[in-house]
RNA sequence: GGGGGAAUGUCCCGAGCGGCAAAGGGGGCGGACUGUAAAUCCGCUGGCUAAGCCUUCGUAGGUUCGAGUCCUACUUCCCCCA
């Protein structure tokens, strides 16, 4: 795909040499752009949920290296398309969210972009867009006549993401199938307003993106041009980005730094290479050095991986004291007190708190029937102890003097109690 | 417009003679082994005030001691004919 092709700019060498890259529309075309300086660039995200997830993070570091390499990223908020829902890649017709409920996840999601990209004036600062600014308004009557007369239905019949919607004989809306449509005159619009002549993002998104490129030079913008990272799956095969609790997200309230931190750590050995390039910022030689490690060294990568990942969204501190956090815990088996904590009212434990409820309560189980069950295999403990009598009672002899007390959900999993 | 199928445990796929909390996978979680890894093996995978009780099989009714299973209507999807 991207062999044989020895990029001049900058930006597209991070992006290669760290394995950013599935697909580009124009290697040669594109690195001249980038060479000229002040590539404007942009990604579109869903407003779907008030906090993006690790699958996210990627397009997010992509806009990061372009401002790093001097050109100006744009993301893009689909406060307009999210109110359509992408056909994707999915089986199943998104459920439609309220134009509120996306304008909140929206606020909640501009965060996250502060703390990879420098918004201001400069020439190259980040500018945040969303696509509700020209979506909202449009004509239906002046866009079909202006945009809808250059898609080709037969065209877009053949597009993978349309394609198995019909092959598999699966519900494909009108609403949906005009997803692309508006997302592929957000890129002319982009390019109108801001002069982005590139639209990343991840491979499922080659198809909606090339249609864009094509509305383009039908509508006689300038040369566009289309890139897109790999999907992202761990070396056995899952998912990237979900865990017991459910999706990895960014945002602190959603996911404590210690958890996050956790996430990174226990990346698979065949990953942290891959992923020291892709999520962190180290320099390339450093990240050779440690893919010398071997075996248990391996951990050592993996610990400088979930540092400098969770550095970047949750700040340097944050992400030092989820690693201090982490030794204490696992490496010297001791008490941390800076474990993620929950408080409890004292008169509850008064009144009598068994095991069951406490660790629902806790969060690490989801009922107290999932309780029992852990129990029975041996995978709850209190204080390191394993509990064995699901009708134990949690006493105050369970609280340290400053009143906490550690439950655990197997070996992973650790939360403080706090009295109060 | 006519005819024939299909919807199952709210993660997914999928079996299911009128006695069903419902086979089997995948995924997930726990245990063993390890290095907080992978692979492998074992267990679990509706809820609860738990040897009992409650709620589940597209929706609403009906037959029956008893319905995921039979009947009726409705919804949605698929196939064939026009």
């Amino acid at each position: 795909m991207t062999n044989e092709f020895t990029p001049k700019s900058d930006f597209l060498h991070v992006l290669l040499e760290r394995g950013f890259v599935h697909q580009c529309s124009d290697f040669p075309g594109l690195d001249e752009k980038a060479l000229q300086g002040g590539l404007a660039a942009y990604i579109g995200f869903d407003c779907t949920a008030p906090s993006l997830h690790v699958g996210s993070l990627l397009p997010i570091m992509l806009l990061s290296w372009l401002q790093r390499t001097g050109g100006k990223p744009l993301p893009l908020m689909g406060g307009g398309t999210t109110r359509v829902g992408d056909p994707s890649g999915k089986d199943e017709s998104r459920k439609l969210l309220s134009v509120e409920q996306i304008n909140l996840n929206k606020e909640s999601i501009r965060k996250i972009f502060e703390r990879f990209l420098k918004f201001d004036d400069a020439p190259n600062d980040a500018l945040m867009l969303d696509n509700a600014d020209w979506l909202a308004g449009l004509n239906y009557i002046e866009f079909l006549r202006d945009v809808g007369r250059h898609f080709s239905v037969n065209r877009m019949l053949t597009m993978d993401s349309v394609k198995m919607r019909l092959d598999r004989e699966h519900e494909l809306s009108f609403i949906e199938f005009n997803y692309m449509c508006l997302q592929a005159y957000d890129f002319v619009e982009v390019n109108r307003r801001y002069g982005a002549v590139l639209q990343m993002g991840g491979s499922d998104q080659w198809g909606n993106i090339v249609t864009g490129l094509d509305l383009g030079r039908r509508m006689g913008s300038p040369q566009l041009y289309a890139l897109t990272s790999p999907l992202l799956t761990t070396s056995s095969g899952a998912k990237m980005g979900k865990t017991a609790a459910g999706a990895v997200w960014l945002n602190a309230d959603m996911l404590s730094p210690y958890d996050y931190w956790q996430y990174w750590r226990n990346t698979e050995d065949a990953d942290v290479i891959r992923f020291l390039k892709l999520f962190t910022f180290l320099q390339i030689e450093e990240i050779t050095r440690l893919s010398r490690l071997q075996g248990a060294e391996i951990n050592e990568a993996k610990k400088t991986l979930a540092t400098e990942a969770t550095a970047l969204i949750h700040g340097r501190d944050a992400a030092e004291k989820a690693e201090e956090t982490a030794r204490t815990t696992f490496e010297q088996g001791t008490l941390s007190l800076t474990l993620p904590t929950i408080t409890i009212e004292s008169s509850e434990i008064t009144a009598g708190l068994g095991v069951l409820n406490a660790f629902v309560k806790a969060g690490l189980v989801a009922s107290t029937g999932e309780a029992r069950r852990q129990i029975k295999s041996g995978g709850l403990r209190i204080n390191d102890e394993i509990i064995t009598d699901e009708r134990r009672i949690i006493n105050e002899k369970d609280f340290t003097d400053s009143g906490i007390a550690k439950l655990s959900l197997g070996k992973k999993k650790h939360l403080l109690l706090q009295l109060k």
